[in-house]
DNA sequence: TAGATTGTTAATCGATTAACAATC
DNA sequence: TAGATTGTTAATCGATTAACAATC
């Protein structure tokens, strides 16, 4: 089956590649029942997210675990590596522009901006720390795909703007503000705080 | 209106709590429209999220601003402080002890736990760093709630089991890892290079 | 054949939203 | 009264999952 992926079903496919890349090194297959308990959802779910993808799976048999990875990794767009930008060069902006994750998932943090000129020069594990002011000439030079929003929230829309004023089409925000966009532009938000207040309504509920 | 409330709508009251301590400070009410736009989601949804709470809506003129305020505050159970323990002393657990976002929302970070002995002793912004071994002796000692996750993936689970079996029943992990918990214990994940993966999942498909 | 597991259907469940009566 | 805006209903939409035929 193709046609339009479920937005629940993309956000589920980095987990179902993690859960292949934990298989044993050997294992030539893998059922949904294994994917299912590594992503922490049900195995119907499994088969169905897969199956809007024209998987590799035989029934008696399971997933072909190779083929599958590189079906996920093709379907992700992660054949191709993407360059980062960080917006923030604070606490935050410095641990993402290092987080190894990264770079492993095929991310690569070009250059990290700040409005503080001070800042400007330094670098954090070979990655520069540039002037907010070249911000679009670094995008441009460097074909950036995402910006990463690491300000606080009152810079964040304007980051943004100018993001997208440069190109980019993709944002990931970590600042605790809801940013508007144009059409065609895709904006995740992590709301680091607001993770933790729904823990805190979850502990208030408790008893 | 009362009784239980969907997860979608807990998700979304941080947002309407932010969007309140946006607007103008004389501003007695506040319509769902406002909201609406602060928090980037239609007015009926704020109107059928809000309902859930018996809210100070008045037909004709709006919510009562600092009345909904305090009903959002006291249904998330924002009314009192919050005890974290970070474990994971690397760039991101760093990152996050220091996080104004948390403290700002109620969140005392206490502690910052780390499996390498070397790091124990430092401080970072006068939360000191502590041996892994001493995890449930502060859990104990400063009656932690929430156990955030900031190391690598292959210690995540058993991070996890150490902070549940110490009592801690909220937890916040950054590891790209699934965890597995008994009931009643509250797990949020955030998959930073997940996050990645998804937009570039849309960056591969917008031409 | 017996056992395993996929792919898919259909039922169910839950979340979103347009619409509008209620009412300030 | 006219205008504004909530609260709620009902329609719609989308996501989840049990169940099972297909098939290795």
């Amino acid at each position: 089956m193709r046609g339009s992926i479920p937005a629940a079903t993309i956000a589920r496919l980095p987990l179902y590649l993690r859960g292949l890349a934990e298989l044993e090194p050997g294992q030539p297959t893998c059922s949904s029942d294994q994917l299912a308990s590594s992503a922490g959802v049900n195995s119907a779910q499994v088969r169905k997210d897969l199956s809007y993808l024209d998987p590799p799976g035989v029934r008696g048999v399971g997933y072909n675990a190779a083929a599958l990875r590189d079906l996920l990794r093709r379907e992700l767009g992660l054949t191709r590596r993407y360059c980062v930008v960080i917006a923030g060069a604070g606490n935050l902006g410095r641990a993402l522009t290092v987080y190894p994750g990264f770079e492993e998932s095929g991310f690569d943090v070009v250059a990290l901006v700040d409005s503080d000129q001070g800042k400007a020069g330094t670098t954090i594990n070979s990655v520069v720390v540039k002037a907010i002011d070249e911000l679009e000439s670094i995008v441009a030079k460097e074909s950036v795909d995402i910006g990463v929003i690491a300000t606080p929230a009152g810079a964040a829309q304007e980051v943004a703007d100018r993001f997208v004023g440069a190109g980019v089409r993709s944002i990931l925000n970590f600042a605790p503000a809801v940013l508007k966009r144009p059409e065609g532009v895709e904006v995740r938000r992590v709301d680091l705080a607001g993770e933790l207040q729904i823990l805190a309504y979850h502990l208030s509920q408790a008893r």
